[in-house]
DNA sequence: GCCAACGTTGGC
DNA sequence: GCCAACGTTGGC
């Protein structure tokens, strides 16, 4: 299985807004951007995945799950663009935020932290573990 | 609210 | 196919 991190606004489409779909998920639309559409066509379902809050928060707040494989995007007739589907699992018991992962040295690899941009990114098995025992999470 | 970084677009 | 211009993102 893989881990990634889908980076949103919470103004745009927040955790609540995700954990409210329950287990139907929602799809993970308006990703313009290659290299975010090129990780989302590797995601199989199972695949899991931290939700983080940018912008305000800072913040990764929850775990999702893939439910659905790359398909079109229904927010465009440009047949470019793909997403996957998604789904709320959990909370974060204790969010983890940008300046915890920058204060972590083994999360200094990290995307999220080199790469601030990317919307869609790989996360490590190893990152995965730390993040999820700093933020108290358990599966 | 600013601005640096980055990616995409479009003219040549 | 290059590259300047432009728009967007997201941390600060």
């Amino acid at each position: 299985m893989a881990y990634w991190l889908f980076k949103s606004e919470p103004s745009t489409w927040s955790w609540d807004d995700q954990a409210a779909k329950g287990d139907a998920g929602e799809e993970w639309d308006g990703v313009r951007n290659y290299q975010a559409r090129n990780f989302m066509r590797e995601m199989k379902i199972g695949d899991r995945g931290f939700f983080y809050h940018s912008q305000k928060d800072k913040e990764i707040v929850g775990v999702v799950e893939v439910i659905a494989e790359a398909h079109p995007d229904s927010t465009t007739d440009d047949d470019r663009w793909q997403c996957v589907d998604i789904k709320a699992i959990g909370p974060m018991p204790t969010p983890v935020t940008l300046d915890d992962v920058k204060a972590e040295p083994r999360l200094s690899d990290m995307v999220l932290v080199n790469n601030s941009r990317l919307s869609v990114q790989p996360v490590t098995d190893e990152e995965w573990r730390i993040v999820c025992e700093m933020g108290g999470y358990n599966d």
